[in-house]
DNA sequence: AGATTTTCTGGAATGAATCCAGATTCAGAG
DNA sequence: CTCTGAATCTGGATTCATTCCAGAAAATCT
């Protein structure tokens, strides 16, 4: 726990960003419940510290997806989401149904995925690939033989 | 015009939607500002028809992007933004700075892209890509020259 | 036209995220 | 270890996007 706390602490600083309990605990909460919403960041952070606040979630939330130490993903008709795998490009596979949110590699592993036909002059700097479809679980159950 | 609605209509119609004056007039909008928001959306059908409810415009945008007529993007830190361009698997460009749209064909052309390289059971449906970055309006001037 | 279903209206309500002013805590200098 | 300025946190109010609700209006089918 310790050993966790210090790199944590390090990272925080190395990113220009106080250390404080409440940042702590929320890169953890972010780490054991990936893809949480920020909802069940300060319920998860809540519960470990006793209290915190909104503003303060929502604040170190914004802080470390800007530093990239988390990765903020937005999912349609969902709030925003948070994770601490960066730096890999992976990808999203999001159930329409429940919701669930899996991680996936990367399809190709190299930049054409990432690397647009036109890229109208901006200077692109990340792609975000979100993968829609039906879980095994939500998949309606079909007669099996005979079909 | 006449034309542009029987057409509307007729795609509505195929939908299995009731055609109203509300519906043209949205499907419409959406065509002549692609990746506008709601709001924007509501704005332009009250300039054209007089008035419509929040109501109604949620109601349509939603029930379009189910039956695919449209589609729905939601970029982090913007209202969902809806397009007329379906079936093509494109992808978006979205500038960090003043929240610019464009579209980018996909970039490989084939499957790649559109294929998890796992995909936990799931049955896909689609792939939603987003790039993001500085648009050139946005990239800050340096000195040219000596570089 | 008349009956039935769908859709639209307007207003209230919810959920996510942000703003604000003041109190608290942190990091570095002495 | 204490002081000081800067960064951060608190709690509450507020904004923005979206949805819920019940009744009125319009569309479709006969």
């Amino acid at each position: 726990m310790t050993d966790q706390h210090t790199e944590h602490a390090t990272a925080l600083r190395s990113a220009g960003l106080n250390v404080t309990a409440q940042r702590i605990a929320i890169i953890d909460a972010v780490i054991h419940h990936p893809h949480s919403t920020a909802d069940d960041i300060y319920q998860a952070v809540t519960t470990r510290l006793g209290s915190i606040s909104h503003q303060a979630v929502y604040d170190t939330l914004s802080a470390l997806s800007e530093r990239g130490l988390l990765r903020r993903i937005q999912p349609s008709h969902s709030p925003a989401r948070f994770e601490t795998r960066v730096g890999d490009n992976h990808h999203h596979l999001i159930c329409r149904e429940c919701g669930d949110v899996r991680d996936v590699d990367c399809a190709v592993h190299y930049t054409p995925c990432l690397t647009a036909s036109d890229d109208h002059g901006f200077r692109i700097d990340e792609a975000e690939v979100i993968y829609w479809g039906i879980c095994p679980t939500c998949t309606p159950v079909r007669s099996s033989a005979h079909g």
